[in-house]
RNA sequence: GGGGGUGUAGCUCAGUUGGUUUAGAGCGCCUGCCUGUCACGCAGGAAGUCGCGAGUUCGAGUCUCGUCACUCCCGCCA
């Protein structure tokens, strides 16, 4: 016999009646009848029901055995009578009666239950992450994280796509985040950087010839954390093609992602391929910003015209002053009270915008403070919106036009939850395109990349020599899911001289380019394929599929908000000696306590 | 760096307008009883700097200020 099992935890049935088994596990649950003692054993598979009673030599061992300790049992599978059955685990046919029983290492009182779903302090759990991640929803989201991965390696290597390793230790990219730097011993008062993401090294994988690179990759950013953003590092399927159009990129993806979201959810409706595409312009017209939640079917308006030199003077005025106003339907709420109106309206002045104004249909009157300041033909025009009718309701947000699109934004998702309009059950994807290739710095009124410098502008040198910079498109992506952004992919710049010309626009000099970027630069100097590609997010997929509102949830072993690990205690100071090694010195260290 | 929320037993939380003696409950832990439970049951017990510091008050877990921790958000995330 096997010294420490002959089957798993959730293996037994009735067909193994009077087998001699051995088992293994976690001591999950004991119920001591002081001469009958039921030991629920765990592992990861499941759970099976362990019996001894007061003959057993073992007794009086197994009754003192702590919860989570580890033993090991010998004995016989024995069919349990009709009213002891327990129908609600695999094995509740059967138990074991004990023969020996050994205990392999024992538990102290816990910090917290493993075999309960009370919710602990993420401080604690994250300190004890190894009992964590014993309890069932922990199981359950790694499993699924597990699978969610292996889906999609079989998906990219079905079609062909190579998985590579590229470096961990690299260099400093000049833009984006903060990067994570590693001090270099043998080159002091030099410094590696961790990648951000692979994004030169995947483009040289191109101009080596590899055609079609896949990754699941890690990237380490230096940011602060969100419930949907672990601070530190996080993983992408990073991938890029050669020889692609945007619709390649897209064609290879969506059926990775539709496999991946089919197969892990149970009775979701999933956006079948291909994808809606929606232009960034038409995005932020009709939804406020550029990550959609396609499951709420209300969209936005623009009806400054109807507001324009109305008796509305409010809006009026502030439209004269530069000022739009976007509309919001709210579909059949003829029946809604006062309240209803007033409460949206308060939520708005609680965000701090100045309210949201509204009209309420009925029967195609118009009723409310606003209708009672506007003439007939102007209601008349709210009517003929898209999603309105002679029952729905319509709010309005008036601002300047950089400002309100994003808080209309919020508020349609607020209107439509309080509505119930958004389905649950279903993940609708779409690909946001036709990103503008610069933006103008508020702040400093400088033209700057508006994504990846990269990115190639669509219509080439020609566009960029002739077109207002902010009025250039590039060949630049993002994947959104249910108002997640999944990622942002390109098709990339290949050619040196639009290359040279896109960061001129930008204000970067010839020089800036190949101080910063020579080895990528130099290498399209020696024969670069056209290619693109993207880099979806893992972690925001588990999450989705996972149903889990918080990051940490699915990642094993997260930091905490301060990007710490409380149980390896990281970061940590090192001793005097690394740091000369290193040819470092401490200096300015924020006083603490 | 900024804003909101939270902080009471090992854990999750209750604690009224500032006033009932020794600040409670459930889980966990300890002791005893219990041969068919499966979240076993029953009886008993230990366990508290009410985050910390100051203030107001006859009186503070409760009010005020400061501070720290946790959490969510803004900034940040090409």
């Amino acid at each position: 016999m096997h010294l420490y099992r002959t089957h798993n935890c959730s293996e037994l049935r009735l067909t193994d009646k009077n087998k001699s088994v051995k088992l293994s596990g976690w001591v999950h649950r004991k119920r001591d009848h002081g001469n009958l003692l039921f030991i629920d054993l765990r592992d990861h598979y499941g759970i099976t029901q362990v019996v001894l009673d007061k003959k057993n030599k073992y007794f009086s061992t197994a009754e003192k055995t702590s919860s989570e300790s580890v033993i090991t049992v010998t004995g016989n599978v024995v069919p349990r009578s009709d009213e002891t059955l327990n129908k609600k685990i695999p094995t509740g046919e059967i138990e074991i009666s004990v023969d020996e029983y050994i205990t392999e290492s024992s538990s102290k009182p816990l910090p917290l239950e493993v075999n309960s779903d009370k919710d602990y302090g993420e401080d604690t759990r994250l300190k004890y992450r190894y009992l964590d991640l014993r309890r069932f929803k922990m199981q359950k989201n790694i499993l699924l994280r597990n699978k969610v991965i292996s889906l999609i390696r079989e998906g990219m290597n079905k079609q062909n796509f190579i998985e590579i390793q590229t470096p961990i230790l690299t260099a400093s990219s000049p833009e984006g985040a903060r990067d994570y730097l590693v001090p270099s011993r043998i080159n002091p008062g030099k410094f590696y950087a961790l990648p951000q993401a692979p994004q030169q090294f995947k483009q040289l994988l191109m101009i080596a010839g590899f055609d079609k690179y896949f990754q699941i990759a890690p990237c380490f950013r230096d940011e602060d954390s969100r419930a949907d953003r672990s601070p530190g590092e996080f993983y992408q399927l990073d991938y890029e093609m050669s020889f692609a159009t945007q619709e390649d990129v897209f064609n290879a993806l969506e059926p990775v992602l539709f496999d991946v979201f089919t197969k892990l959810t149970k009775n979701f409706h999933i956006s079948k391929p291909p994808f809606k595409r929606i232009s960034f312009d038409e995005c932020v017209t009709k939804y406020g910003n550029d990550k959609p939640d396609l499951r709420n079917p209300l969209i936005l308006s623009n009806v400054t015209d109807v507001f324009k030199n109305s008796s509305f003077k409010l809006f009026a005025d502030s439209i004269n002053k530069g000022s739009i106003v976007i509309a919001i339907p709210a579909p059949d709420t003829k029946d809604q009270p006062r309240t209803f109106f007033d409460k949206l309206n308060s939520w708005a002045k609680s965000e701090d915008q100045g309210g949201m104004g509204y009209v309420q249909f009925i029967n195609n009157e118009g009723k409310g403070p606003i209708a009672n300041n506007l003439d007939k033909d102007r209601l008349k025009k709210f009517l003929e919106i898209d999603g309105m009718n002679g029952n729905s309701s319509i709010f309005f947000l008036c601002g300047k036009a950089d400002e309100i699109m994003e808080f209309a934004a919020i508020a349609r998702m607020k209107i439509a939850n309080e509505l119930k309009l958004i389905k649950e059950n279903e993940f609708q994807f779409c690909w946001v395109i036709d990103y503008p290739m610069y933006q103008k710095n508020v702040e400093t009124n400088k033209i700057e990349f508006s994504h990846n410098p990269f990115s190639m502008p669509q219509g080439g040198l020609d566009e960029l020599k002739k077109k207002n910079p902010l009025d250039i498109k590039a060949f630049q992506y993002d994947i959104v899911c249910n108002g997640v952004e999944l990622s942002s992919g390109a098709i990339r710049n290949h050619k040196p001289e639009i290359m040279v010309k896109a960061f001129e626009i930008a204000g970067y000099t010839k020089k800036d380019l190949e101080k910063q970027f020579s080895g990528l630069l130099q290498a399209f100097n020696f024969g670069a394929p056209p290619h693109g590609g993207c880099a979806p997010g893992i972690d925001r997929i588990v999450m989705l599929v996972a149903g889990e509102p918080n990051i940490r949830e699915i990642i094993p072993f997260p930091f905490n908000q301060k990007a710490e690990d409380l149980m390896m205690n990281a970061p940590a100071e090192v001793d005097e000696g690394r740091l000369k090694e290193l040819s470092l010195k401490i200096s300015d260290l924020k006083k603490k306590d």
